[in-house]
RNA sequence: GGCGAUGUAGCUCAGUUGGUAAGAGUGCUCGACUCAUAAUCGAGAGGUCGUGGGUUCAAGUCCCACCGUCGCUACCA
C-alpha cells in the first residue's frame, strides 16, 4: 500500500478566510480525495499560524488575550473548510501544546547539530512598523517609506540558523524533481545564487511564541515555528515511527508568496536536523482580483460563503480546481465562474444526466439497462481516466477535470449521433445505447468526486447504484463495464440549474 | 540597479527533447435536432504565436536586443 500525505500552507490567525484560501485548500482536497480512492493510505493536513507579532498587537487592540484572537479566528477557518466539504484529517494550531514540543525538539536538534549560534542583529528599525529596514529601503537614508519619521539604530541578541553552511545540500535537493513547477524550481535556485545568508531565528521584542528551550529570555520567530507545524502533524517530537512512517511521503502546497521559506529555509532546517527535506514542494500562483494580489486590494470579503450561496460547494470547487492552474497568477472573475458553471456544470454534465434520465424511462421503462461491452465510448472512457489520473499525479486538477468533460462531451455527441429517442421503446438497440449512457455517467460520478463532492453523489444515486463513487477503488472502478444494469433509474431536478449572467 | 518570470484566436488557457499546412474550451455566425436545464450536435469565421534580428534544412519551441506586464532583492505570514 502507497501512502500520501499532503498539507496546504496553515493561515495566519490575523486575517479571516477568503478565496485565496480556499483555493489551495480546494486543490490539496481534491488531491487527497483522489488517492484515498486509489486506495493509499492519506493523511491530508490544514491549519492555523498564530504566533507572532500581528497576532499580539491584533489581540491588545481587541482587548483580549492573543490565545483568545486565535482562538475566534481559527474557528473561522475550521467553519470554513466545513462549509466546502474539505477533507482534512487534520487541523493543526500551532498553539498546541504536542507543536510547541515539536519545535523545541527539532530546533535543539539542529543546534545540536552546530548549525544555531548566537549573534546580534542590528538594523535600522521603525518603532511604528516595528520592522526593520535596509538603508536602501529608507527614504533620504533615514526616514521609514511607510511612516516617512526616521528609523532607529536598533542591536538586539540573536540566535541564527547558519543557512550559508547548507548551499550545497539546498541545490541537491532542489535539483531532484521537488519542486514544482519548474519556473518556480529556478526561482528557488536564483535565492541560492544571490548568496544565503544566516537567518536570525529568535525574538526577544515580543512572548507570543514558541520558548526557545535553551535561553529564556527567547521565542522563535515565528516563520521557523510555523514550518515545523508539517512535522508536528505527523508525531514529530512525540511518536517518531509514525512520524517516519509519513514523512518522505510529505507533499506541500504553498503560495509563491512564502516560496522562500519552504523551499530554501525549511529543508534547510530539515536537513540541519538530520532529517529529509520534504518529497515535494507545489507552488502556487496569486488569485488576482482586478490584477491586484487579493490580500492587497481590500477585497477579502469575497467570502467563500457569498459564493457558495451563488454557486453551491460544488460550483466553488469546480471553478477553482478547472479554472486556476498550477503556477502562473490568475484572475478571480465572477462574471468567468459563472460562464464555467452553466458551460460544465449544467449544459455538459447537468443536462446529459436529465436527458439519459427521461429518455431511460421513456425507452427502458425506467430501469437501466447495461452497457455494450464493445461500445465505441469505452476507447473513450479509457483514455479519459489515464489523462485524468496523470493530471492528478502532476497535481494538475484543470487537466485531471477537463480529461472527464472530454468524455461528457464525447457521449453528448454519441447520444446526437444515434438518437435512442426515436427508437423502439424496449428494443434491443435502445438498450445498449442508454446502457452506454449511464455506464459514462456512473464513471463520471467516480472521476469527478474530488472535485463535485455532492452532485457526484446525487449522480450516483439517480442512476440507482448504491453508496458512493467516493468508496470506489481506482483504477478498478474505472474500466468500462462496470454499470451493471438493471437499476431504477431516478427522473430529478436539474443538478445544477443554469444562471443567469450578472448585469447582463 | 541586479536577478527572474511572462507576453499564443474576443475571453481563459494547452502547446513534451525545435519538424505533418498552429490547438482546446468559451464567445460569435450559419445549419441540424427537439430526449434534455433556450440545453445538444455539426459546420464556419477568427491568430504575421509582443517587436526586430540571429542560429538551423526546419523555431511558438534555441540565442541576442528591445517593448509591455509582474515578481524577488532576505527576516513583512
Amino acid at each position: 500500500m502507497s501512502r500520501f500525505y499532503i498539507t496546504t500552507p496553515i493561515y495566519y490567525v490575523n486575517d479571516a478566510p477568503h478565496i485565496g484560501h480556499a483555493y489551495p485548500t480546494v486543490t490539496a482536497d481534491a488531491i487527497a480525495r483522489w488517492h484515498r480512492m486509489l486506495g493509499d493510505e492519506t493523511m491530508f493536513l490544514t491549519g492555523t499560524d498564530e504566533h507572532g507579532l500581528k497576532i499580539q498587537r491584533a489581540a491588545e487592540a481587541n482587548g483580549v488575550s492573543p490565545q483568545e484572537q486565535a482562538d475566534q479566528t481559527s474557528q473561522r477557518f475550521r467553519d470554513a473548510w466545513e462549509l466546502l466539504d474539505i477533507s482534512n484529517d487534520q487541523f493543526i494550531r500551532t498553539t498546541e501544546p504536542r507543536h510547541h514540543t515539536a519545535v523545541q525538539e527539532l530546533l535543539t536538534r539542529v543546534k545540536e547539530n552546530g548549525f544555531i549560534e548566537k549573534g546580534s542583529y542590528a538594523g535600522y528599525y521603525c518603532v511604528a512598523c516595528e520592522a526593520y529596514y535596509n538603508e536602501d529601503d529608507l527614504v533620504d537614508g533615514t526616514n521609514c517609506p511607510i511612516h516617512e519619521r526616521p528609523a532607529e539604530w536598533f542591536e538586539e541578541d540573536n540566535y541564527f540558523f547558519k543557512l550559508s553552511a547548507l548551499e550545497a545540500e539546498l541545490l541537491d535537493w532542489l535539483n531532484s524533481d521537488t519542486v514544482f513547477p519548474e519556473g518556480k524550481r529556478n526561482e528557488a535556485l536564483g535565492i541560492i545564487k544571490l548568496g544565503l545568508e544566516d537567518v536570525s531565528i529568535t525574538r526577544t521584542s515580543i512572548d507570543w511564541g514558541v520558548p526557545v528551550p535553551w535561553d529564556d529570555d527567547h521565542v522563535f520567530y515565528v516563520w521557523y515555528d510555523a514550518l515545523i507545524n508539517y512535522a508536528t502533524a505527523v508525531g514529530f517530537g512525540a511518536d517518531i515511527d509514525e512520524f517516519n512512517r509519513w514523512w518522505p511521503e510529505a507533499h506541500h502546497i504553498i503560495g509563491k508568496d512564502i516560496l522562500r521559506f519552504h523551499c530554501v529555509y525549511w529543508p534547510a532546517m530539515l536537513i540541519a536536523a538530520g532529517l529529509q527535506p520534504p518529497k515535494q514542494v507545489h507552488v502556487s500562483g496569486f488569485l488576482l482580483v482586478g490584477g491586484k494580489k487579493l490580500s492587497k486590494t481590500g477585497l477579502t470579503q469575497i467570502a467563500p460563503a457569498d459564493l457558495v450561496e451563488d454557486f453551491g460547494v460544488d460550483g466553488f470547487r469546480y471553478h477553482f480546481l478547472r479554472d486556476v492552474s498550477f503556477g502562473p497568477d490568475s484572475e478571480f472573475s465572477y462574471e468567468q465562474m459563472v460562464s464555467r458553471y452553466n458551460s460544465d456544470l449544467a449544459n455538459t454534465l447537468g443536462n446529459l444526466l436529465s436527458r439519459v434520465t427521461t429518455v431511460v424511462h421513456k425507452k427502458c421503462g425506467g430501469v437501466g439497462p447495461t452497457p455494450d461491452p464493445e461500445s465505441e465510448l469505452a476507447a473513450v472512457a479509457a483514455e479519459s481516466y489515464a489523462a485524468s489520473a496523470a493530471g492528478w499525479d502532476k497535481l494538475q486538477a484543470p487537466v485531471a477535470l477537463d480529461a472527464v468533460w472530454n468524455l461528457l462531451r464525447e457521449t453528448n455527441a454519441y447520444l446526437e449521433r444515434n438518437e435512442p429517442w426515436k427508437m423502439d421503446e424496449g428494443s434491443d438497440e435502445v438498450a445498449t445505447v442508454m446502457g452506454d449512457a449511464l455506464e459514462v455517467l456512473r464513471l463520471a460520478a467516480i472521476l469527478a468526486s474530488p472535485a463535485l463532492t455532492r452532485s457526484s453523489d446525487a449522480i450516483w444515486t439517480a442512476i440507482g447504484l448504491t453508496g458512493s463513487p467516493s468508496d470506489q477503488r481506482l483504477p478498478e472502478a474505472a474500466s468500462w463495464g462496470g454499470y451493471p444494469g438493471d437499476l431504477e433509474v431516478i427522473k430529478g431536478t436539474p443538478l445544477f440549474p443554469r444562471l443567469k449572467a450578472p448585469d447582463a
